[in-house]
RNA sequence: UUCGCAGGCUGUUCUAUCGCCUCGAUUUAUCGGGGAGGAAAGUCCGGGCAAUACAGGGCGCCAUGCUUCUUAACGAGAAGGCGGGUGUAAGUUCGCAGUAGUGUAACAGAAAAUAACCGUCCGUCAACUGACGGAUAAGGGUGAAAAGGUAGGGUAAGAGCCUACCGGUAGUUAUGGCAACAUAAUUAGCCGUACGCCUCAUGGAUUGUAAGGCCAAAUAUAUUAUGAGUUCCUCGGAACACAGGGCUGCCCGCCCUGGUUUUGACCAAUGCAAAUUGAUUAAGAGUCAUAAGGGGUAGGCUGCAUGAGACUAUUGGUGACAAUAGUACUAGAUAAAUGAUAGAAUGAAAAACAGAACCCGGCUUACAGGCCUGCGAUUUUU
RNA sequence: GUGGAUGUAGCUCAGUUGGUUAGAGCACUGGUUUGUGGUACCAGGGGUCGUGGGUUCAAGCCCCAUCUUCCACC
């Protein structure tokens, strides 16, 4: 069964886990996005948890940020499925980071698209590491 | 009609599907309610709220600066006054305490404020060229700015030196105005400008909701109790002109910490004494274990949205605004919620600037399109 | 959120109390020296002083607004 909600639980909130993202995490491009991700052992019972990325050094207006990052959110909820149902089947629980690095307002279905691409690149990798 | 000026308002709406934050209900999965702005922005001011500080004195620093009013308060706003710029006009824009003292004004120019370069006049010498001494601000060129302007009298020549008119300054009086101020009369002296320093009046403690308060895993641990172990090291008071720090921007002054100096429980010996030497008792701590336990990190709760509030109406006021009555409760997130897709309406095109982060009052800046009110100029018609 | 700094030639910086024409080094261009290049020497070009207003006789400097870049604190 596909849900396309997003609650607060998949959301990644914790400042340490973020820190260790960036110190231990591994990470790989997917233009327009870039992806951040570490097997870690989180404090809900999800298979994964995600953060979402605008860079103010890109973006100076909060509103413009906002809008991407909500974009993003969408895409996302549309296609994690995917992603949950990959880890539940390895019995795995992984954080995400997604950071948004075009240097211009991409479309909806262009980051719908860019997304899709992610997901696909994203699943080889973890079989690769398993 | 065209072109303008001023002020105000608005800032797409509706439906379906999938979602987000929050509150409530039933109850553990659904249903219902609410969910960004006029600037939420810049952080330029003011206030609330909170914590900390606050024996006192002197000096300094910053802000504001015509008048009256509004306001919780302000450096904000309203109305008015005076002066300058700009526009045919409606208007718009900039400035404004005091002058007792004191400083500066490049270059040019004789001189930038107790002015003599040229010129004019007088005297002496000299002898037709001038030299020296004096008087003189009418004329000359320089400059951003040149010593009130015009006319007449006056004089050796001139000059507010005197007079008339005009301009300006200061005082007094009258009238109007709450006042700034305006108008008129009169008197005085004969009158420069700009920018500072300075003086006067009023205000200003500091830090910001990541403030502050509460709860509190894991790990380490102050402290206390009990037990075990050990004899290496430490202990209290006073003074100081030394060092560091705090009150505070600086100084005085005060306080704290360190350092230095001095003294030191009891017994014995020596000694008149001060003191010196030797030995001793008691208690506690540093180590380990267990228990209690405080502060406190991750994290959570609170602060946190009923307010100097908003909207509507009436009344008062030129106006900012105030008073009275009624109405509803109207975001509260925390790596941070409002989105996506499809369709419809208006339209040429859904399209401007832009996202709450403790809360209010202003200011400033950004802003597509649309609407309303008042006023001015011009043209045409009547 | 709070507080602070910065902007001047292609680059790195001076320019302090407003005053004649905004300087220095490197770079650039031309010339001299050399068989050639470098070095050295001589000369030259290049600036809306971030932007827009204001004060003043006069503004890179003073005042106001705004934009850019950077830093600190929690």
């Amino acid at each position: 069964m596909t849900t396309f909600t997003f609650k607060k639980d998949e959301k990644l909130c914790s400042q340490k886990i973020i820190g260790d993202l960036f110190l231990k995490g591994s990470s790989f491009l997917c233009y327009p996005l870039k992806v951040v991700w570490k097997a870690e052992p989180l404090p809900f019972p999800v298979p994964l948890q995600v953060v979402f990325s605008v860079p103010k050094r890109l973006f100076k207006r909060a509103h413009d940020r906002n809008l991407l990052k909500r974009r993003l959110r969408e895409a996302y909820r549309y296609h994690k499925h995917e992603l949950n149902e990959l880890l539940t089947a390895h019995k795995q629980q992984v954080a995400l980071m997604i950071v948004y690095i075009a240097k211009e307002e991409l479309t909806f279905a262009q980051i719908d698209e860019a997304m899709i691409k992610m997901i696909d690149k994203f699943k080889k990798n973890e079989t690769l590491t398993n």
